[in-house]
Parts: structure tokens; C-alpha cells; sequence
DNA sequence: CCGGAACGCC
């Protein structure tokens, strides 16, 4: 029997062997081996079956037992029958025989019986320590039983070094695996191919591809998984795509034939890339080598269609794939948010079971689109299935709940983990951040810091959270500034960003310069929110100053840069300057304007009394104006005194869903300005019978009672005198009111107003 | 025993 792949002959001949009284189990062996790695394998196992229904006992040995259980490729139902075949048959304390059921229960996900089969032997060969090595789920425990490995005197052998470095790989365990890649050179099996490629595979892992790449350059042997380790260590970051692809290229020059592998790396590199020309050619290529229809290179074709904004093209692909498996069906849930429910469902009709990183891509399209009942049910049935104390699942449930502004929820989801990574409080930092609870958010900083090490992502939550705040100190921010620059983060473009919006949101403009002036780059985040921060501060000189520089210094202005200079000219008057940016926004730099800089123009045109390019630009908005549009125009109407565009105004407001006292109040004053006392009651008298109360707007203040360290929210509303320290309050404001002007008057920044507001916060 | 695909935090 040389025949590698069952053919029918050799199927009917084992037939004829089974039929046949054997005593030497010799042809049922070979049989076994016959389906050993083919796609048959459930075959070996069906003749194992009928052998032994045949009462044929005394026919197998130690042989026959392992080749039986390699056949059940981890089923446990035939694993534990062969298992107990193996005691009744007395084959069981053969070191072979164990070492397979300890396989096998490794394979069927049941580690402690391989471990007690371990624990049980009286002299376990390297085999079985790599058994059990290989078994453990967390990486600690792998390497601690290396480390006993090494006490008890086993001499590593290729297995083990393999086995220990994906482990190393998995949890950047650095100073284990870089342990093991020395005592892999001094014992010279660094030459190995096996070996060699798990060294690349983890420097891969770890993002130090030069290293990998040495270790490559330096193989004595490569063979195709050595390419595909390279190839695909270049194509994950999403950094190095180029690279994998010229590898790639390299390989076809010399002649290699590729794998569904090379290829599912290479078309990812594409897809990183957003190269889709190449990714089609590669696809192509794939369809011609026959591994179109291949799975993994479907998926991952799937995904690179859509990085490239070929959503259809990925649908297509999908549809016309032979099997789809779990990866295919969360990979099409990801990219088409709109349809992530119910191709879900569609899902679950196609008999796939999901996964943990379907729930991930699932509950992020809900979230997306809002969609408050449907991600309750997904939670329920992440419940139901055991989901939802995975990572990262319970990280996509916190920010669901807190983009659905239930923070309580998002905190009940971070409590039930019970091993919090930097990510999940990040998720927690950022929703509280996200819903204006600034206090939680910094709290929950300065527990995250106490556990573990915080990241850029870190920052720029707890960052925004404190430029929000007004209610919080500025020294947590400067705390963070500090820690920043020790973690070596402020060469982050994300983190810089944050830290100057942090400081112009706080009004310390002074500071914000600085850090702008040390930023690693300037991005256009970085220039608008200086911009921003200008605008805010009604400071037209620097904000155009600004803007000329940011243009001078060729980055391009997005939408944000022209609402904070738009707003400017706006209050500043500037009402040509507006309209020539205005226009230069959408005809040089094609950005559609959003509501907010039609509101901003209407507002502009509206102040300077231009009432008819105000409406004119109305007129303009795409699906018509919103509330904040109209108020403003009404406003303009009333005091410039045009009560036939205040009516149009009025009209459009009083037919919107929210009712606002303000447009009564507006009518009613334009009205009676007019001398039109009639319809000026009549809007009065409207504004009582629909109930539409007038909000009286009021200021919240925590302040931080320094001596026993609590705090307690203070409120006051225009002309109220109810508060215990009214009169200082007031006398205070006076105070502070005086001397900022004072301070203007001589001129002096704006940074130091903020420095002086600090210090008026401390002696309150 | 080594290589591949989908996801989470600004």
C-alpha cells in the first residue's frame, strides 16, 4: 500500500482484509496510515469500528490504537471510546498510546484529562511534555511548565522550542522568548527550518520586523512557511504592505509555488494598501492557481474589496464562495453596518455558529446606527452564548452602552470582567468622556493608572474629559502633561493633539503654543484646534493669523477650521472676508458645507442685517433648515425689524417636533416693537396654552472643599440671590470681572487671564 | 511543533 491518497482499489482491498480473519494487525494499520492527512480520515475510523464489532480484540496494537485516535482529529465522543479500548486492551501504558489520547483530549479542547494522563505516567518522554506544553491556554502557565520542563531535566528538543515561542509570540512575553532564541543558537538548532520560522513568527508578532527579517536573510533553509511568516508579518501591521507585496513578488521570480496562505497574506497586504488593482490581479491569480474558491483567500478578498471602498464587489465575492465559515460571515457583518442584524440572521439560518468577534463587529453596527433594542438583544443572546465576559466583547458592549448614554450599563459591563486590560477602561474613560461626565471620567483614569500602564488612547480621552470640564482642576491635567512626557508619549500626533486642546479648551493659550511648538508634526488636528481655540476666545487677530500660517504651511483646512473661522468673521463682522472663505471652502476644497456653517452664515448675514443673503442661504440648506437656523434668523428679524421674514421664521420653528419659548418670546417682541399688540398677545397667550415653559438657564459649579475632600455642586441662574454666599459671589465675579479688564486694557494675552482664573479658583 | 483571514480604545 504506497498509494498517498485513498484510491477506490485500496479502499476495496482493506474491504477484502476486513473480511479476512487477521491476527497480525499489520494490514488495519496500514489502512489507517492510508487516510492518515487525507481528507478521508473519518474513514480510518469507520474501519477501526466495524473491525471491533467484528469481536476483533486480540488484531490491534499500540499502532493500531494511536493511528485510531489520530483518525478521530479530536472528537471526543470516538476519543473517549478508543480510550477505553486502550485500558480494557492493557495498550494504555505505551508511551505512544498515551501521548495520543493526550493529543487527543488537547484537540478536543479537554486539557485537565490530558494533564491527569501526564500525571500519571511513570516516565514520560519529550513527546509527552510537548503534549502538554502545547496545551495550555494561557501563555503563564505554558511557560511555567516549560520552566519545569527545564528543572526536571528535559532537553528541549525543536518541538518544545517551537511550541514555547508561539507562546512567547501570542503575549509578547520578550524576555521569556529572547531566553529561548539564545538557548536555541547555543544549541545550534537555530538551523532547523521548523525552528527558525516560529523565531520569525515572533519577532513578526512582536512588530520587530528587522529582526524577523534578519532571521529570514539568515535561514539556511527556507521553505514556503518561512515566506508566508515574512510575508505575512509585513502585511499585519498595515504599515509594511509594500514590502510583503515585493516579497511576494520575489516568490513567483523564483519559482514558488503559492499557497492559499502566501496568497491570503499578500491580498490582505493589498488590502492594507488599498492597492486594488493589485489585489484583482492577485485575485485573479488566485482564481487561475485554483484557490478562488479557497475560504480563507475568499474572506480575506472579502475584506480587502471593502478597505477599497468596493462593497459590491466584496458581496460578490461572498456570494459566489463554496463554503462560508464564521470568518466569512463577521467579516461581511463588519463592513455592512446597515445590514449587520439581519445578515446575522441569516447567519444563524446558514448553520455557522458565531463567535466572540462576531459579537465584537455586530454590537459596533448597532452602536453606529443607534440602534438601542437591537443591541439589547445582542447583549441578551452574548449572554446566552457566553460572550460577554470576552474582552473584547465587554469592550464593545461599554462603549455601546455609553454611545446609547447609558454609562450605568457601560459600567456594568466593566465590572463583571474581572481582568481589565488598558483597553477596556479606555472604553469606560472615553464613554464617561463622551457623555460630559468629566468627573467619572478622570476617576476612572486615576484608578485605571493604579493597575495598569496607560496608552495614547488613555490620554486622549482623559484629556478631553478635563478640557471639557470646567468644573475640574487643571492641575489633573498638567499630572497627565507630566506622565505624558515620562511614558514617552508626547511624540504621539494623537496625544499632542489632545494635550494643546486640553490647554486652549482650558483657556491657557499659552501652553497650548507650546505644545504646538514642540509637536512632533503638525496635523491639521493639531492647527484647528489651535484655531478653535482662538475662535472660541473671540481672538480674530490670532485666529486668522492661524489660518494664513496653517495655509502657508500647505495643510489642508477641513470642515471644523472653516466653522471656527467662519464663526469669527461672523462675530466680528467680518461679513466679506465670511462669504469669500465661504466660498472658497466649497469650490477650492470641495467640502460640503454641514447645517452648522449654513447656521454660522445665516447668523453672519443675519447680525450684519443682510437679511436676504440670510435667506438666501437658507434656502440653500439641503433638506431644509434646522432649529438652530431658524432661531437665529428670527433673532436677526427681530432686531433688525422684518416682521415678514421673522413670520417665515416662526412658521418653520413653531411646525418643528420641540417647541422652544424662545420663538414665542422673539414673535412676540417683534410684534410689539411693530405697534402690533394684538398678535403680539396672541403669541403670548399660545405660549401658555401649549405649555411651552421659558428654561431658565443656570450654572453649575462643584467645588472641591480642599479640606475634607468633598465636593458639592453649586447653582445659580441670572438675578437669583438665593444662594448662602450671594453676596461674595457676586462682589467676587465683580472682582474678577474688573480686573480682566483691567488686564486687557493693558494688553496683556490671553494665556495669563488664564493663569489668573486659576488662581482665583483657589482662593475661592 | 512553524505560516493565513474577521474585531475592541482616540
Amino acid at each position: 500500500m504506497i498509494a498517498r491518497q485513498p484510491t477506490l482499489k485500496a479502499i476495496q482491498l482493506i474491504a477484502e482484509q476486513r473480511s479476512t480473519a487477521v491476527v497480525n494487525p499489520q494490514p488495519l494499520n496500514n489502512a489507517h496510515q492510508l487516510f492518515d492527512k487525507s481528507p478521508h480520515r473519518a474513514w480510518a475510523l469507520q474501519i477501526f469500528r466495524s473491525h471491533f464489532q467484528l469481536g476483533r480484540r486480540g488484531t490491534i496494537n499500540e499502532v493500531t490504537i494511536t493511528l485510531s485516535l489520530k483518525a478521530c482529529n479530536g472528537d471526543p465522543f470516538w476519543g473517549s471510546q478508543i480510550h477505553g479500548i486502550s485500558v480494557t486492551s492493557g495498550l494504555w501504558p505505551c508511551i505512544t498510546v498515551a501521548n495520543s489520547l493526550m493529543n487527543l483530549y488537547c484537540k478536543a479542547g479537554d486539557f485537565s484529562k490530558s494533564l491527569c494522563i501526564f500525571e500519571r505516567l511513570a516516565d514520560p518522554d519529550t513527546v509527552s511534555w510537548n503534549t502538554v506544553l502545547s496545551g495550555f491556554r494561557r501563555s503563564e502557565d505554558a511557560l511555567c511548565f516549560a520552566c519545569r520542563m527545564n528543572s526536571n531535566g528535559v532537553v528541549f528538543d525543536p518541538v518544545t522550542y517551537t511550541t514555547a515561542l508561539s507562546f512567547c509570540s501570542r503575549n509578547e512575553e520578550f524576555h521569556f522568548g529572547l531566553q529561548l532564541h539564545s538557548s536555541i543558537v547555543k544549541s545550534g538548532l537555530d538551523c532547523e527550518t521548523f525552528v527558525g520560522n516560529a523565531l520569525i513568527s515572533m519577532y513578526c508578532r512582536w512588530e520587530r520586523l528587522s529582526e524577523a527579517r534578519r532571521m529570514f536573510d539568515e535561514m539556511p533553509s527556507k521553505d514556503l512557511v518561512s515566506w508566508n511568516a515574512i510575508i505575512s508579518g509585513y502585511s499585519q501591521g498595515g504599515i509594511q504592505g509594500l514590502e510583503a507585496i515585493s516579497m511576494f513578488i520575489e516568490t513567483i521570480r523564483r519559482g514558488i509555488d503559492p499557497d492559499h496562505v502566501l496568497l491570503t497574506g499578500t491580498v490582505s497586504a493589498c488590502g492594507h494598501e488599498k492597492n486594488l488593482e493589485l489585489g484583482r490581479q492577485i485575485h485573479g491569480f488566485s482564481l487561475k492557481r485554483g484557490y478562488g474558491k479557497h475560504v480563507s483567500v475568499g474572506n480575506v478578498l472579502i475584506s480587502t474589496y471593502s478597505k477599497c471602498d468596493r462593497v459590491e464587489e466584496a458581496v460578490l465575492v461572498f456570494r459566489n464562495m463554496n463554503e462560508r465559515n464564521v470568518v466569512s460571515w463577521t467579516t461581511m457583518i463588519s463592513i455592512n453596518e446597515e445590514a449587520a442584524v439581519s445578515l446575522f440572521d441569516e447567519m444563524r439560518l446558514d448553520n455557522v455558529p458565531p463567535n466572540h468577534v462576531t459579537f465584537v463587529g455586530l454590537l459596533h453596527a448597532v452602536t453606529v446606527h443607534d440602534l438601542v433594542e437591537q443591541g439589547k438583544k445582542i447583549h441578551g443572546a452574548c449572554l446566552k452564548l457566553g460572550f460577554s465576559l470576552e474582552p473584547n466583547v465587554c469592550n464593545s458592549l461599554i462603549t455601546m452602552y455609553a454611545k446609547f448614554k447609558s454609562t450605568d450599563e457601560s459600567k456594568r459591563a466593566f465590572d463583571e470582567l474581572d481582568h481589565r486590560e488598558i483597553i477596556t477602561w479606555n472604553a469606560l474613560i472615553s464613554g464617561y468622556a463622551q457623555n460630559g461626565l468629566s468627573q467619572a471620567a478622570i476617576q476612572t483614569f486615576l484608578s485605571a493608572v493604579t493597575e495598569v500602564k496607560p496608552n495614547q488612547y488613555t490620554f486622549g480621552s482623559v484629556l478631553s474629559a478635563i478640557g471639557a470640564a470646567e468644573d475640574v482642576s487643571l492641575r489633573h491635567g498638567k499630572r497627565c502633561h507630566s506622565q505624558i512626557i515620562k511614558l514617552g508619549l508626547n511624540t504621539d500626533p494623537v496625544v499632542s493633539s489632545a494635550l494643546l486642546d486640553m490647554y486652549a479648551k482650558r483657556g491657557s493659550m499659552f501652553e497650548s503654543e507650546r505644545v504646538f511648538s514642540e509637536a512632533p508634526q503638525r496635523t491639521q488636528v493639531s492647527w484647528t484646534s489651535m484655531i478653535s481655540a482662538y475662535s472660541r476666545h473671540g481672538d480674530y487677530q490670532s485666529v486668522m493669523t492661524w489660518f494664513n500660517q496653517m495655509l502657508a504651511e500647505q495643510v489642508e483646512p477641513d470642515s471644523i477650521t472653516f466653522l471656527s473661522v467662519l464663526t469669527t468673521c461672523g462675530r466680528k463682522g467680518m461679513i466679506d472676508t465670511g462669504r469669500k472663505l465661504f466660498d472658497s471652502m466649497v469650490q477650492d476644497y470641495r467640502i460640503e458645507p454641514s447645517p452648522e456653517h449654513y447656521s454660522c452664515m445665516v447668523d453672519m448675514l443675519g447680525r450684519a442685517g443682510r437679511l436676504e443673503e440670510a435667506e438666501e442661504m437658507v434656502n440653500r440648506i439641503p433638506g431644509g433648515p434646522g432649529l438652530s437656523v431658524l432661531q437665529s434668523l428670527l433673532g436677526s428679524c427681530r432686531t433688525y425689524g422684518n416682521v415678514e421674514l421673522g413670520e417665515k421664521a416662526a412658521e418653520g420653528l413653531l411646525e418643528m417636533e420641540q417647541k422652544d419659548s424662545g420663538t414665542y418670546v422673539l414673535m412676540a417682541n417683534l410684534y410689539a416693537e411693530k405697534g402690533q399688540w394684538e398678535k403680539a398677545s396672541r403669541f403670548k397667550r399660545a405660549m401658555r396654552e401649549e405649555g411651552v415653559l421659558k428654561k431658565i438657564g443656570f450654572s453649575w459649579v462643584d467645588v472641591d472643599h480642599a479640606a475634607d475632600g468633598s465636593l458639592a455642586l453649586h447653582g445659580f441662574s441670572s438675578g437669583d440671590m438665593t444662594h448662602p454666599m450671594a453676596e461674595e459671589i457676586h462682589g467676587l465675579a465683580e472682582f474678577v470681572g474688573l480686573e480682566m479688564k483691567f488686564l486687557r486694557e493693558r494688553e496683556v494675552e490671553w494665556y495669563e487671564s488664564g493663569v489668573m482664573l486659576e488662581s482665583v479658583g483657589c482662593i475661592w
